[in-house]
DNA sequence: TTTACACTTGCGAATAATTCTCATAATGAA
DNA sequence: TTCATTATGAGAATTATTCGCAAGTGTAAA
């Protein structure tokens, strides 16, 4: 069992905890965020989860990352002009920079802006719960 | 003819010159939106025109405020959860709060952020070309 | 392991926001 | 005023997502 498996074995076992029952399907589509090194559509995540569990459905695929984002297990961005966009909460909070030519999402994270978010926020009497920045830029050249 | 007027009166007839037609529509749009204080819907905007002008169609005006948002006049917003919102271009670049739970939307800006920002697309050889900052807070007590 | 039932699923229909089609109407240069 | 051109209204079409329902499947308990 490598460290991936054991983290889907824990998580598994946490939704069990909570209620929520372990199908094939999901355990299917958590491999396939697990090993998404992009961020991928619901529309892709189905192709890609149907080559390991051919019985999903897009329907279940949008309540499945529901349910995981209302767990807190993955981020949905919707980023301007598509659909909404998935990738699991493992990695530490960031932001994106959006390439306008080829779509590609770079990550990137700022202490200092987040920081002056926070400050900003504070001034006009808010706490921030969550916020979203996307840089669309273009390739300097 | 006060200063409102005269604004419009300079657009239409800059509009005019680009080849497009000043309607009735469009004008009565054109005031809706120069009088709006908030951040309204296509929904809205189509509600507060119809008083003006009632021979105005959801279609027209979500097909004029493309027109305008190609034209640089207004800026289409789009928030978490719901459809886009909008408003003119004249007032200088700023971003958004938005308060989770009364749903309104306070403007802000920080040249410190919009600096760091570009410094990090920079730092990954990108240009800015536009951002999306949204705060999602809650009133703090 | 078998049971029992609540939770899930796939399918297609439903929704919501926005865009498109097309026949008709209105604008504006001459 | 004319007339070519562009804009409009109404509703159909689109796209992304959610929902309803009948049938299937995990799971805790027996």
């Amino acid at each position: 069992m490598t460290l991936a498996d054991d983290k889907i074995a824990k998580l598994t076992a946490a939704l069990r905890n909570a209620g929520v029952r372990v199908t094939r399907q999901r355990i299917a589509l958590l491999s396939v965020l697990r090993d998404a090194k992009d961020h991928p559509d619901a529309e892709e995540l189905l192709k890609r989860t149907k080559l390991i569990e051919p019985a999903v459905s897009l329907a279940t695929v949008y309540r499945t990352l529901s349910l995981l984002e209302a767990a807190g297990v993955v981020h949905r961005h919707s980023f301007e002009g598509g659909s909404a966009r998935f990738e699991t909460a493992t990695k530490k909070h960031h932001d994106h920079i959006v390439d306008l030519d080829s779509g590609e999402v770079i990550e990137f994270n700022s202490d200092k802006i987040e920081q002056l978010q926070n400050e900003i926020a504070a001034q006009l009497g808010f706490d921030v719960i969550h916020h979203r920045m996307e840089l669309y830029c273009r390739k300097r050249r």
